[in-house]
DNA sequence: TTGTACGCGTTATCAA
DNA sequence: TTGATAACGCGTACAA
């Protein structure tokens, strides 16, 4: 097991001082050609690899992002995190990745490691249940840039990247009633997360244009999971025939994959008895029995863009504070009651290049 | 913008030394309980974080975990950094991810990278086309533990943690055998890849074993993706009726996807016409037109296992090397010709609990 | 162009 | 039980 080579040892080696041997390390333009040839050639030979952890104390910057999810695996984010690791690359520095399981205190947990091992910034997505921002308000005062994606936390005065969840809900929400429903439902979210409560009023808005009645018994919440999706709209079955619901709107997709389910499984049929809709654009969306209709959310977009913010944050201390829409795209299937044409079932094929 | 508290401020406020006040932040028995208090309520007074930057610099450990993944979206991967995660997080440790997207110059960057920032210990899967893994022998030089898992590298001196793919090659493979197929293709995964080569032997074995020849018309260069499972198949689909093969075990779930798409564009059924297997139990499998028979990997428990080992290995010097095998199982599903029973769709709500 | 002195915030060591 | 001092490896600021 060898020792590591430090700047001292390549310093001895040539028989120069330690502050030339990192300034040629370094390309700082003031070092003779010879020596700096030398100090390389050093380098190499030894093997020298610069510590970065000496590094960051002295210049107090690490070129590391902390990143916070809820759920790693869950739909949109690994997507994101694929944008926010292309984007962190190329510009030198790597994510330090935290999930926090919809726990508030491990996402507060996290954030105070990530504070403590000195990330220059942090991009985070919100757990389910979050009330008390107290933690935010913390790091940023310290001079921790925090950048929000997807669930964001408005008026602490952190930038945020999403779509225009209210609108987007609007759309889908009128998708449905231009095929002439009356009676839709709600799967809506936890309602502590931004864009539950978001969604809700883009779908309550596009009842209200059209003078549809909004009922609370179809106003059920779902969360953002399979489970939560399948167990609501069991109860919206179990609801006498007359007073049952004819088209629902999904807060998400998975939610409207455990709907699905619970649809087939009554023995019903999609769009034909109930017409669902969802909101992600998962990649299981085109593969339903009845391919979901639903809007996609560009998630390497989004994470590509949150990164691109955070980082201007970061090495530019006037950056302003803004909220970033990223578009957004309703993509027409089957469970609307439209008819698609034959499509590609695998999204990778039909896909057009997103970078 | 708050300046960050550091031990000696903490140290002049109650008037003791910097000393006094590491050892009671860092719960040393030793100290007076009286101090230890004063000293407690400062911190929390001050909003103190200790600096594991300058931690780190003294006791040269990182408590972090370099991950290297070639591509953050691919199928098994969320869960299996998910895995890594949580064992990470229970074991007081964070996680530095990076993909290379299949680039070796990237992957080698990555892991130099992650040295100078000076991880404990580094958890990789191996880019498709890697030939050369000086790098690694490198790194491990210097004390750095390395774990692979899934795309293993063998005797380097690295423990593996991977599922035993010849053994499942052979039983998918010998499954269709069962079905009475002769002709049998194989859509396999790039060949510098220890998985591609072992699926491969899998593959051959269960053919050799029950006396059917392995036609180098039947294996096909694949790779791990939609796109290349579509393109083969194609190729297989061109040859003349006589010599077209009846059944198809592709190197994982993507390109058989892919493969689905090219012999539904071409206008045969599956299992009728042909007959498919894939590999890896992908989230998509059971949605498929014809739900598709595989290998379920457990990806979660492969990075969870993993990340152990690796803990182990930096916690305990003398750690033994191993290569970890995780059970794996065969899912009968549809697209072998088998008749599976009905089953939820959804796979979250089917699911037993992995942890 | 090169070198010296110092400091970054913490822990290890040894002495008190 | 506490404290003084010296690292850890590097970059900044200034001097030569």
């Amino acid at each position: 097991m060898t020792k590591r080579i430090t700047l001292k040892q390549i310093a001895d080696e040539i028989g120069v001082s330690m502050m030339t041997v990192s300034r040629a390390l370094n390309n700082h333009p003031k070092v003779d050609k010879v020596t700096r040839m030398k100090i390389l050639n050093a380098a190499e030979r030894l093997g020298y690899f610069p510590n970065y952890v000496a590094r960051s104390l002295v210049t107090a910057r690490t070129r590391t992002i902390g990143v916070v999810v809820p759920e790693i695996t869950h739909s949109f984010f690994p997507d994101a995190i694929k944008g926010i690791e292309e984007v962190a690359y190329s510009a030198g520095y790597q994510i330090m990745l935290t999930h926090c399981a919809e726990d508030t205190g491990r996402e507060v947990a996290a954030i105070e490691t990530l504070a403590s091992k000195r990330v220059d910034g942090i991009l985070a997505s919100v757990a389910e249940q979050d009330t008390d921002f107290e933690i935010y308000h913390r790091v940023m005062k310290w001079g921790l840039r925090v950048v929000f994606f997807d669930r964001c936390v408005f008026k602490i005065g952190a930038s945020c990247v999403s779509v225009d969840d209210e609108e987007c809900a609007y759309i889908v929400t009128r998708h449905l009633i231009e095929h002439r429903y009356k009676k839709i439902a709600h799967l809506s979210g936890p309602p502590s997360v931004s864009i539950s409560e978001r969604r809700l009023k883009g779908f309550l808005r596009a009842l209200n244009e059209n003078k549809l009645k909004a009922s609370n018994d179809w106003i059920i919440e779902a969360g953002f999971h399979e489970e939560g999706g399948y167990n609501s709209m069991l109860k919206l079955l179990e609801l006498p025939m007359k007073n049952r619901p004819r088209a629902v709107v999904a807060v998400n997709d998975p939610a409207a994959f455990g709907a699905m389910e619970a649809i087939y499984e009554k023995g019903f049929r999609i769009p034909e008895d109930i017409a669902i809709v969802g909101f992600s654009d998962d990649i299981r969306a085109p593969l339903m029995p009845s391919p979901l209709t639903t809007i996609h959310q560009p998630a390497y977009d989004v994470g590509k863009k949150a990164a691109q913010k955070l980082i201007r944050h970061i090495e530019n201390k006037t950056e302003i504070t803004e909220n970033i829409t990223v578009k957004t795209q309703l993509i027409v299937r089957n469970s609307c009651g439209c008819k698609s044409k034959n499509q590609k079932f695998i999204r990778q094929l039909t896909d057009q290049k997103r970078e």
